[in-house]
RNA sequence: UCGGGGGUGGUGUAAUCGGCAGCACAGGGUCCUUUGGAGUCCCUGGUCCAGGUUCGAGUCCUGGCCCCCGAGCCA
């Protein structure tokens, strides 16, 4: 596993967001909890667990979650359970556990043990659910899928008793061991609890508690063709682990009665488990279903679960996000019941914050404009002298050092850089502007060279060998500092500019279909990009600032490829908006 | 339609027992600056609506409005 990151153990705390705001510590849950511990609910104990099923890879809604369920045990002297809900071998796989474990520890979390498995209660749950037809609490119903879901009913409308409804214990198990030896087809019966068909709560509706699929299950084979659907798996499985506080998202809201039912039936040892809900994360510009996620990925829409614009752990991580800067955010967000989605802005100042902290700075033009000092000099062998001039790696940490870059007489300055004729409020360089080049030289340009259709290729300038380090004797003032890169020192590279993956604030709100909002510019790639030599002494995976853009993490395969992680905040970015369109 | 859960600036999130509506992002401006970065200081802007209780209501009560979730053998 890589890291962008030394990976610094979680804290549970962390002390840029132990503000007033969102504080870990002041949610609803932690206050239930601190309540449940001073009451001696669970005998003062905190045991949590966060069960991803392993059909996919995690993203930024699995990272609240963890933080969640990760930092309020730690927090109170609990643990917290890695645990697979791996209850339908239809989509699940291996690859998945592997990735979710991966994805979880370059966050900064690792359950104690070794991972835990529904699959590994299986046999309890089957026993427990042999209990259940004994007390009359559950059936084995004939219907099809659809005749069920017709029995169910409606919102406002009663549901009606299966046919099947009334069997007796000693049939019930009879079939139900049929099931479970697989004496019967896919599809062909199910195990269902026995509550109330008429119940006001559509969950409480007789819900399916084992269906026949034959299916190769990644753990146990084939040793099962019944599998438990989640309802009856989830709480028990807890009740097994000894968990107390099991949170979810507010979409379980209406199966807690259901999940309180199963425990209240079921000889479980132990304390009953309590389910709490809280809101899933969402943000904007982007999806946080694993659903749409897999299907960006089967679709080919972008290049895998890794890829850059999709906000999985392992994207965010591949474009550059710090791991600790995903936990702030998620702490400073909190935990509420309220529905919400966060600009994903915020996320990305969460971002900026840490990378400003630590990440190095060098110098890279994005798109080159050739820069010639017409006066600078030649050594004794008649070519340019190249100079080295220092600059420091980050201004925000001494401790980072300075390095030695390579100057001479022909630079490349990016190609925005340069205005021939500028607007008032633009201050680079334009003809006769005097500017200057970072830890370098003041420049004025003098010349302006173009090609035949009118473009400009070239600019002239003269240097101040007075101006050497960046200021100028006489006292006199730029306004502007921009960062150069020497012609014949510069390392190639290829940079990928990201943008929102989906041009509409919530993907889909128009026509129903996220996929409709893609934006087919979330990728730009820039080729022929130029380097600074140090910048080629990155570790790959590592996020450096290209002064005056951005941050950008330099690729774990591809060296010469570099991801825009995030841009700076842009004055000019924001003043050429306000601009009147000329 | 029935049940459940929610509504605090543009966006999120706080507010002890009912006691000055705070913080962050975004936006506008200031100062500073060898990154138009960072930093600084300031500003704009809010309790869904209507009643009620109270010296005092975001908080309690009543009624309404709006949003989300729920009828998989998905989780």
């Amino acid at each position: 596993m890589t890291s962008t990151e030394p990976s610094s153990p979680p804290t549970g705390r962390h002390p840029a967001t132990a503000t007033s705001a969102g504080a870990a510590g002041s949610d609803f849950i932690r206050e239930l909890v601190r309540a449940d511990i001073e009451q001696g609910t669970f005998g003062g104990r905190v045991c949590t667990r966060f069960p991803p099923e392993p059909n996919g890879y995690l993203h930024i809604g699995h990272a609240k979650a963890i933080c969640l369920d990760f930092g309020i045990a730690q927090e109170f002297g609990g643990v917290c359970n890695l645990r697979f809900d791996d209850t339908n071998p239809l989509t699940e796989d291996e690859e998945f556990v592997d990735g979710i474990i991966a994805d979880l520890a370059w966050l900064g979390f690792t359950s104690e043990g070794p991972p835990l498995y529904a699959s590994d209660y299986f046999e309890q749950l089957h026993q427990w659910a042999e209990h259940l037809i004994g007390q009359g609490l559950a059936y084995v119903d004939d219907q099809d899928g659809d005749a069920i879901s017709a029995g169910r009913g409606g919102f406002g409308q009663a549901g009606v008793d299966s046919p099947f409804r009334s069997r007796t214990v000693e049939e019930n198990l009879e079939l139900f061991r049929g099931m479970r030896s697989g004496a019967f087809a896919d599809g062909a019966r199910v195990l269902r609890a026995k509550i109330d068909m008429q119940h006001e709560n559509m969950q409480m509706r007789d819900p399916v508690m084992y269906r026949i699929r034959r299916s190769h299950h990644f753990r146990t084979g084939d040793a099962w063709v019944i599998y438990p659907t989640y309802d009856w798996a989830h709480g028990q499985s807890d009740a097994i682990e000894g968990v107390t506080h099991s949170l979810c998202t507010l979409e379980f809201d209406s199966h807690r009665q259901l999940y309180d039912w199963y425990l209240s039936h079921v000889p479980v040892p132990g304390d009953v488990p309590r389910q709490t809900e809280f809101a899933r994360l969402e943000l904007t510009h982007t999806v946080t279903s694993k659903r749409k996620l897999a299907q960006l990925v089967a679709d080919g829409a972008v290049d895998g679960w890794d890829d850059p614009r999709l906000p999985t752990l392992r994207g965010l991580r591949k474009r550059g996000y710090p791991a600790s800067a995903i936990r702030e955010f998620c702490a400073f967000i909190g935990a509420a019941r309220t529905n919400s989605r966060h600009a994903i802005e915020l996320l990305e100042s969460f971002v900026r914050t840490e990378l400003n902290r630590t990440a190095i700075r060098r110098m890279a033009v994005l798109r080159p404009l050739r820069l010639v000092i017409t006066n600078w000099p030649d050594d004794a062998d008649g070519r340019p002298v190249v100079e080295l001039r220092e600059a420091v790696n980050n201004p925000e940490n001494d401790a980072d050092g300075v390095r030695q870059v390579p100057f001479s007489r022909v630079l490349y300055i990016e190609r925005d850089d340069f205005m021939e004729d500028p607007p008032s409020q633009f201050f680079r360089l334009s003809p006769g502007r005097e500017v200057r080049l970072r830890a370098a030289y003041f420049v004025t340009c003098t010349e302006v060279v173009k090609d035949a259709d009118g473009e400009v290729v070239e600019v002239r300038c003269t240097y101040d060998p007075a101006t050497a380090g960046g200021s100028a004797p006489d006292g006199r003032k730029v306004k502007a500092t921009m960062h150069w890169v020497s012609a014949d020192h510069a390392l190639d590279a290829t940079v990928a500019l990201y943008d929102r993956l989906f041009s509409a604030e919530v993907p889909g709100e128009a026509t129903g279909d996220p996929l409709d909002d893609l934006n087919p510019t979330a990728r730009e790639l820039l080729t022929g990009c130029k380097l600074e030599p140090a910048a080629g002494d990155t570790a790959p995976g590592t996020v450096v600032q290209f002064e005056r853009l951005g941050y950008f993490a330099r690729d774990i395969e591809t060296p010469t490829l570099w991801h825009r992680t995030v841009g700076l905040r842009d004055e000019w970015a924001n003043i050429q908006k306000r601009l009147p369109k000329r």
